[in-house]
DNA sequence: TTGTAAGCGTTATCAC
DNA sequence: GTGATAACGCTTACAA
């Protein structure tokens, strides 16, 4: 490495490209056979008599060949490669998808292909559209998109969408059950006995998903419940909603996700509000940096890095995909109790 | 969308896939002229009539074609997409890159391909290879590479490096200096006598440049300085140096950047240190959720989107790579004090 | 301005 | 088991 106090602006030389790779022919010649041969051993070994394959793998060492995936893209179609597309980049939920994701792409030999649809379901379908035509199968992390758009794709490529059901389209969510449940037992036991929800998009599968588990275990647990607000699923989401949370009057408050929480609560104790001793408020997923704030977030941790494993692993399950059979896989959440949540207001 | 409540795990019938997608030939059967003709409308508008040129584009419309990539990249060799590697998907600080350079990207009609290395110089390597051969360009944001393995995968396609220094590379850096100077004066100003710096990973040039621009503005205030310690650029490494940099007796410390400026703060808290009572901590980046501590950190703020912005307009600049000019751009920080930093322990 | 034809590097389908 | 040879869909001199 040059040393950084060299650091400076202006101009260089800069060293020329390198000239054309070598195909299969170069291989050919050098070790004595049919171009034909090598696409065989290379491709597909087994194929060839053990000393040809020999030459030929030492050839191709020799001179340092490496496939042209265009040229093997165009007869077969194939490309070794899957495209994910998230709502967001900037959301830390969507960290840990797409980690799990590339790991599993990449153990099977496979590239990943990030886009980002900024929570637009137009965006979302122009890179969906750009992608397919490259990529192998598409993955639609929280999709925006509506339930015929996305068969449509799936009738082009395999298609995995998570956290949302999309019926004929393979899927993986995270079953809110677990830690909803759990959430609504322990504010009950705290003492609580109306609950608010702040929602995410309109578009939001899931949101409405979570919105109707809380409502469930409230009922079951008679404590009133109503949806006050929805809005951006980020930090200023949750701001803008902080001001009809207050008038709600409810003494606790479920949130979409963990960044409209995390905003939601910094709201409220600027205006001077005690969390959770005025009001109690929980998140979903556990991004990073949920446990930064103060009081630390309780959230409904989602399982986020076997969400991006667990779609990737489906959508390239050859398996599946020849069999024309969807798969539909469900992961388990769990209640994180931090510091955002206590007794209820005036309840000892 | 299908209701949340339909959820639940099973199978369900698959559409098939689609056939065969068209072609130019098609397109020029339909349109009654020559292939050729086509892919000149197709590409180079222009060099065709005007009035075919029209009779091609419905024909193009009607049919729903898209231009097979592949097939057109086995001749040109392009393929209108550039690979950009970070270091970690999971550190904010990339964040704004990532989004930076998409959004310039498509801009100009590109596709974002993605990949990290996570903190891996061998990793990169590996994954900046792969990209190679797929990409027409090559963005490396903060690598771990030696030098001469860069300037290596320069020679093979245009590359660009963020936050680095590369003979013959071209680069983009956020300079330290207008960001540092301010920081380091104010500190003096507020009685801080001994300052420590907490650095990150060996390999990173960044955090060489930023130890010695500290050290150089600190021996102009006559300030004593030094290097205390060294770790992963997370929270967790922040965390780790907890220890060290107790001892040390600063009354302020600088971190290689926020992640590990927030797991330190943490830590020390942890241990019954007051910040920014005990210690002032100052970070790099100004990434999300470095103000969701309590105390807020102070940082030195990273134009993220710009370096992500000039990186791609960098590599994408025709005239630059035709030239063989190598281009070096410096884009300027700035100090965002927020309640990590105070007066000196013992200082009124 | 438009048509002809030769690749681009693989894979796949034949024979042998 | 291996060798010819025709695709794959597009670009691009070169002719017309």
């Amino acid at each position: 490495m040059s040393n950084p106090t060299m650091a400076g602006s202006g101009k260089g030389g800069r060293a020329p490209r390198a000239k054309s790779a070598a195909t299969i022919y170069d291989i050919a010649e050098l070790a004595g056979v049919n171009p034909s041969t090598v696409s065989r051993a290379l491709s597909k070994p087994g194929r060839v008599s053990a000393k040809t394959q020999q030459k030929i793998l030492d050839a191709a060492e020799e001179l340092n060949y490496h496939v042209n995936i265009f040229a093997r893209a165009l007869p077969t179609g194939k490309t070794q490669t899957v495209g994910l597309i998230v709502a967001d980049i900037t959301n830390p939920a969507f960290f840990d998808i797409i980690r799990g994701a590339e790991t599993a792409a990449s153990d099977r030999g496979y590239t990943l292909m990030l886009a980002e649809s900024t929570e637009s379901a137009e965006h979302e379908l122009t890179a969906a559209k750009r992608m397919l035509a490259t990529v192998d199968a598409l993955i639609l992390a929280s999709p925006r998109l509506a339930d015929e758009e996305i068969q449509a794709l799936a009738r082009k490529k395999p298609v995995v969408v998570t956290n949302r059901r999309v019926a004929g389209v393979g899927s993986v969510v995270a079953d809110t059950e677990a830690g909803v449940a759990d959430a609504v037992r322990h504010l009950a036991d705290m003492g609580h006995g109306s609950i608010a929800y702040v929602a995410g998009p309109d578009r939001s599968w899931m949101s409405r998903l979570r919105w109707e588990t809380i409502k469930e275990r409230c009922d079951w647990h008679g404590i009133a419940v109503a949806t006050v607000a929805a809005g951006a699923p980020t930090v200023d989401g949750g701001r803008r909603a902080a001001a009809v949370v207050r008038k709600a009057g409810a003494t606790a408050v479920f949130c979409y996700n963990d960044l409209m929480a995390i905003g939601l609560m910094r709201e409220l104790q600027a205006a001077g509000m005690n969390v959770p001793g005025d009001l109690s408020i929980l998140g979903f997923d556990n991004i990073f940096g949920s446990d930064f704030t103060t009081p630390p977030l309780s959230t409904i941790k989602s399982p986020l890095r076997e969400l991006g494993v667990a779609a990737m692993a489906m959508v390239l399950d050859e398996t599946v995909q020849e069999s024309g059979i969807t798969m539909e896989s469900t992961l388990t959440t769990e209640l994180v109790l931090r510091g955002s949540t206590g007794r209820a207001a005036g309840h000892s």
